[in-house]
DNA sequence: AAGCAACAATACGGCAACGTATGGAGCATG
DNA sequence: CATGCTCCATACGTTGCCGTATTGTTGCTT
């Protein structure tokens, strides 16, 4: 066990503490102290806490989010199966704390406003570029991304909606929900 | 202009608050300030901080879920009309900002996120009825009424997604929406 | 007029968190 | 060995906020 730290150690532990607590959380003496060291070291390495904060947005933007991404990145089979992929894949195995953390600050820090709009829109064109793959025109593309995401972000935020949990019965349910998405309008 | 406050005056001023920044800006000091008082008073009303927050949410409960209800107590109309009146209301009347605050604070806080649960399941059911009493079956009702309030809450929590802004562009967008959630899957 | 009750001001103690200043400890390098 | 660089510890000053204690003001009641 390495006692000297590094930057991204700093760093790390930041997201970690955003994950568990919160932004509001994320304080010096109490990352020095899970770090096992003082704030001394905390302020040789940033100017001050607002600069760790940027560097965690930077950090999360560029690594975490490649996760994702990766994840997601062979998909086989028709739209249908496609998007059911994705559906499993993000409700079982994502963070959802980071994203809850992420969203919340969001809503009052301007930097990282636009990061997570950025993150969220790549996300949603990923989505889109599918369905016009599948031949839908790119108005209806755009709308059925983002009910997609919508979807996977907003049901997870309210968790008395969120049931039934792990069960056959929500993966059932998420079928569903791909069905009614992937349904042309009849005129 | 009166002078002497009363216990809903700090009530409604800290909703004010949690509207414009957050559940960790609402401090009694502050309120007191925009308020025009001391926090002496402050204290003569309630026995700490956390006694006004726990008012705070059943003043909301109560009182501001309401507003949204009545708003939409009396449909006419098509299914399709009626979830289109529905999102128009919210899309064009309904402050946001609450409703961020409110989501972000029951993140963090057991209490909060009980009472918002119980405002979005609310809110579910009462679209979820309206599906139903067009002929969908309950589980299909849930479905769709989930998606549909998933995407009235999540589409504004990220601002990137939310173009385009009070055009005409955005309710022919809230009308293929509705399209596509009333529309049966076919087999 | 006296007295009580409702509401508010002031002053204080305490703590948590930020940021600074300064002085090491350990290692590398000439 | 002496010097310097990297990383950390300690101590301190400051600020913001909570909550308490005490006293003051206003107005109603008797």
């Amino acid at each position: 066990m390495k006692t000297i730290k590094n930057k991204e150690d700093w760093i790390k532990e930041g997201l970690e503490l955003l994950r568990e607590k919160g932004i509001h959380a994320v304080k010096v003496e109490v990352l020095a102290c899970r770090l096992g060291v003082t704030k001394g070291s905390f302020y040789w390495y940033f100017q001050n806490r607002d600069a760790l904060l940027q560097e965690m947005l930077g950090h999360w933007e560029r690594v975490l989010t490649d996760d994702v991404i990766n994840a997601v990145q062979n998909l086989e089979g028709s739209l249908r199966e496609k998007l059911s992929t994705i559906l499993t894949i993000v409700d079982d195995h994502m963070d959802e704390n980071i994203e809850k953390s992420m969203t919340s600050w969001s809503f009052r820090d301007e930097r990282a406003n636009i990061v997570v709009n950025r993150v969220v829109r790549n996300r949603i064109d990923f989505m889109k570029d599918l369905f016009i793959k599948d031949g839908f025109s790119d108005e209806d593309a755009e709308l059925r991304a983002r009910l997609m995401h919508s979807f996977v972000a907003g049901d997870r935020f309210y968790p008395s909606t969120c049931e039934p949990k792990n069960s056959s019965e929500r993966k059932k349910m998420l079928q569903s929900f791909v069905a009614v998405l992937c349904q042309p309008v009849k005129k």
